[in-house]
RNA sequence: GCGCCCGUAGCUCAAGGGAUAGAGCAUCGGCCUUCUAAGCCGGGGGUUGCAGGUUCGAAUCCUGCCGGGCGCGCCA
């Protein structure tokens, strides 16, 4: 990477005393790079910074690196990078499977807990964050060559199971194929609920099953069995068309951590973590108080002698720590779970299974509001169903491809509006700084113009379509004709791909996903500023023509791998 | 009441303690006989909620307010 280079250069200049200083390289809008240490260290050094930047200067071991270095305002050092080095760097990139992003000094096996949809229910937008945003972190840490072990922490257990059960029975399920219909499952557990809440016999029915489920009844475990395939191939058939990563495999729900729930809870007892309370089995972790200002548990068992979620939660931290030895534990989970993370963490500590290096950390996100800044919801007040968002997404894709093209071919509008339409929804929500609630609207991440998923991918189309047009004239693409920059357009762009390194490795190191999101649509304005200047089939020369066509091969290459580490799609044509 | 998060242009959002706070939308004005106009070029638009503090330098860090959201003992 060109940062380091300079970063190195710099360093050098240093003595030995301040070996550690930052040289705060960075992008710059005065220059190809600036560096604002000297202002810092003119501090220390009890000189002014203009002079302390001139020393480093005259000390830094720039070589033939640059065409000019400045010192500007209070001690700014901009750096004009010489062309050749440009092209150098290029030229190393076309060579590099890996596009630049440094590897990690020391990889992390990162378990990372994502999507966890509930059981006997339809995903819905709730979901939509997590799943998103979880799997464009697996996929950076993945490419980054940390090794991602993915884990669906699915809903799959406890007492709503009872009455699931039992309505599945009462509807003639238990039978094979019996109850398959997947798009009915809210009204399925709606019926559930209602016949519960109205039906006293039902109720105590539904009770007794919870009973039989804990026990392990063969029948009932069955039964529950089959509400967790039909679950299943609902959730894979959202995954399928949102393109996330997750598998079959990567399912270790709530009913996994069942049997090793007393065995948590007694280890704590014995550690002297856990004592009762109000008859329950808590841990208070120092630092938390409720209402009244007393100590606030974390409560392992209930007073009925049930385990709630914080158990699930404590042995799930166990197993990622002590069996899969993660190194790096990633909750992607909506914010207001902070305060319980962040206690399932102080007491996974106090127990002793989380033990620095080894970290946890809670990839908080926030809301999905709707227009009128209230939580996302359907007309009627119910939550949004995934399922019927991605339908809009891929409707509303389809219809601006028909209005673009009226004739165009049928099967190619219906291959590419999931692509687009998903696309879209993705991008908005990955560009969004995780944290921050975020207003979903339709009309502006699928608009026709502006910083959306489209114009990602439009910049990518375009390129294929410079390379189809190549290809009808003969004219031959990745030859590995050398890179030459020459126009302002040319060096511009090539700045941003050689930034494509440093903003992976920070978006994933960061677990900031918009960060990626924001260099590659710098990238691709980069591109079309480039396309609007440049002409390519057209250039003057069969030199300069060939140097355009590697850039935008290599420009193709960045904007396609960057937009698949966001799970986003980057077809040929649009 | 306590805690966490958020507050930046009319709207939606960016901005590792660094220079004149940037984009997109909207608005105004230009650019399609030439590789896709889902595009490009340009204009107007800001007391970064308020007040202090730290710093050579603050949207960013600290304190206190104001406003909004969420959470706070047996649902997950």
């Amino acid at each position: 990477m060109l940062v380091a280079v300079l970063q190195r250069a710099v360093s050098a200049a240093f003595g030995a005393e301040h070996r550690g200083v930052d040289p705060m390289v960075r992008r710059s809008e005065r220059a190809d790079y600036q560096a604002d240490l000297a202002m810092g260290l003119a501090k220390v050094l009890r000189r002014p910074p203009r002079q302390v930047a001139e020393a480093v200067i005259a000390a830094a071991d720039l070589g033939d690196l640059c065409d000019s270095v400045e010192i500007a305002g209070p001690g700014f050092i901009n750096f004009k990078l010489r062309g050749a080095v440009l092209e150098h760097g290029l030229a190393a990139l076309v060579a590099d499977q890996r596009l630049g992003v440094p590897r990690p000094a020391q990889p992390d096996r990162v378990v990372i807990d994502y999507s966890a949809p509930n059981v006997a229910k339809e995903m819905h937008v709730g979901h939509i964050r997590s799943t998103i945003i979880g799997d464009a972190l697996a996929r950076m840490l993945e490419f980054v060559g940390h090794e991602v072990i993915r884990q669906n922490h699915i809903g799959d257990w406890g007492t709503p199971f009872g009455m699931l059960i039992e309505h599945l029975l009462d509807i003639g399920g238990g039978k094979a194929g019996a109850h398959s219909d997947l798009g009915e499952l809210n009204e399925f557990y709606r019926a559930a609920r209602v016949k519960f809440d109205a039906d006293a016999a039902f109720a105590d029915r539904a009770r007794h099953r919870v009973v039989l489920l804990q026990a392990g009844d063969a029948r009932t475990l069955e039964l529950w069995r089959e509400l967790v395939e039909i679950s299943k191939r609902h959730f894979f058939g959202i995954y399928d068309r949102l393109g996330v990563t997750l598998r079959a495999g990567d399912i270790r729900g709530e009913s996994a951590y069942n049997s090793v729930l007393p065995e948590t809870a007694a280890e704590l007892e014995r550690m002297g973590l856990a004592k009762i309370s109000d008859g329950a089995l808590c841990v208070f972790a120092p630092g938390f108080v409720n209402r009244e200002g007393e100590p606030l548990p974390l409560i392992v068992r209930k007073q009925d002698g049930g385990f709630g979620y914080a158990a699930t939660d404590l042995a799930a931290l166990r197993y990622r720590t002590q069996t899969l030895r993660g190194t790096r534990l990633l909750y992607v989970v909506g914010a207001p779970q902070a305060q319980h993370f962040a206690m399932v963490f102080a007491v996974g500590e106090l127990a002793g299974w989380l033990k620095a290096p080894v970290r946890a950390e809670h990839v908080a996100f926030g809301a999905v509001l709707g227009a009128d800044k209230k939580m996302l919801k359907t007309r009627a007040g119910d939550s949004v169903r995934l399922a019927s968002l991605l339908d809009e997404a891929v409707e509303r894709a389809e219809a601006e491809l028909l209005r673009r093209e009226p004739d165009g071919d049928v099967a190619a509008r219906r291959r590419l509006a999931p692509q687009i339409g998903i696309g879209a929804v993705k991008y908005a929500d990955l560009a969004n700084d995780r944290i921050k609630d975020y207003v979903f609207d339709w009309d502006r991440m699928l608009a026709a113009e502006g910083r959306t998923g489209p114009y990602l991918q439009y910049a990518h189309a375009r390129i294929h379509s410079i390379f189809r047009k190549a290809a009808e004239g003969g004219i031959a693409i990745g030859t590995g004709a050398p890179i030459r920059l020459v126009e302002p357009a040319e060096r511009a762009l090539a700045l941003e791909l050689l930034g494509f390194g440093g903003a992976v490795a920070e978006a994933a190191e960061t677990l900031r996903p918009h960060r990626l999101c924001g260099h590659l649509y710098d990238l691709a304005t980069a591109f079309t500023a480039f396309f609007e200047a440049c002409p390519v089939l057209r250039a003057p020369d069969d030199a300069t023509r060939d140097s355009r066509l590697a850039l935008c091969g290599l420009t193709a290459r960045v904007l396609a791998r960057g937009l698949g580490l966001l799970g986003i799609d980057a077809p040929e044509r649009m």
